[in-house]
DNA sequence: AACCCTTTGTAGCACAGGCTACATGTCGAA
DNA sequence: TTCGACATGTAGCCTGTGCTACAAAGGGTT
């Protein structure tokens, strides 16, 4: 996880992304429900990234591993505070990204669904752009 | 691999586009390097991905499985048909998007790298409204 | 109490994509 | 021609992320 940033090149730094994609779509789903006054249980999470709820249990103990959930009342899911923050800034991307392909005129719902896929492997510089490119629009 | 849309819900949608990169990757790196007259070899992959050169051997019969490399000299690698379809299709959105990160201020180096990470993600009605913009500018 | 449904959990498997260690092949120099 | 270096290939292992099949725990209905 997270440590150093050691030079990489382009594709080991891809591979890398890849690697926390999952435990951040993850906090940032925990997070959004969350926010909106609901209580994810496994199920929905099933639901939410179409696999088997096994995947999804398994999915949450490594998570949970890497110490960004929070013992919460059985049954219920609950972000620790890093958890809380690394979804802050993952849902904060997402936004960002949503509402910048949406300028470019993109449908609500493609832009959507190309934010989930993109917003792990954009840069701050890239990030920074966009948003410099929103203000000004 | 690229069979039917079937209504994939965002994640899963996210999990196939993971599982055609890297072959997408390689066939644009061989790709790259034919055009510019080089002729690739496995040490030359294992440098480029930053890889053992046991995964890149593996990773290449995986994608000659697919049918995207044509059995050219021994030693010597060589694009199908559809391989080279493909790694056409790669590098354009490549140089798409680094040109559209480099109009929105990003640095040459980063754009680069962006443009790795984020090629594989972003839908055809995303591109199209990117091909509009730098159009425009 | 017995039964069913839903939810959660466990066991065990597959495949992709990493790795190290070892084996072979080829080629230029001594 | 033998040796050493480098490229390529094989064997076998690990981890992550998917799966199905089965097990157990809880709640509601009859």
């Amino acid at each position: 996880m997270s440590s150093s940033p050691e030079k990489l090149n382009v594709h080991e730094r891809v591979r890398r992304q890849h690697a926390s994609e999952l435990a951040q779509d993850y906090v940032e789903a925990i997070y959004i429900a969350l926010e909106e006054g609901r209580n994810l249980r496994v199920a929905d999470l099933q639901e939410i990234f179409g696999v088997s709820h096994v995947t999804v249990i398994r999915t949450l103990r490594r998570i949970e591993e890497q110490g960004l959930l929070a013992n919460a009342k059985s049954g219920e899911l609950a972000l620790s505070p890093e958890g809380r923050k690394l979804a802050k800034l993952s849902a904060d991307r997402h936004d960002l990204l949503v509402r910048f392909f949406r300028a470019l005129g993109v449908s609500e719902a493609q832009a959507d669904a190309d934010a989930e896929g993109a917003e792990h492997h954009l840069s701050e510089e890239t990030l920074g752009a966009i948003r410099r490119f929103l203000e000004k629009s």
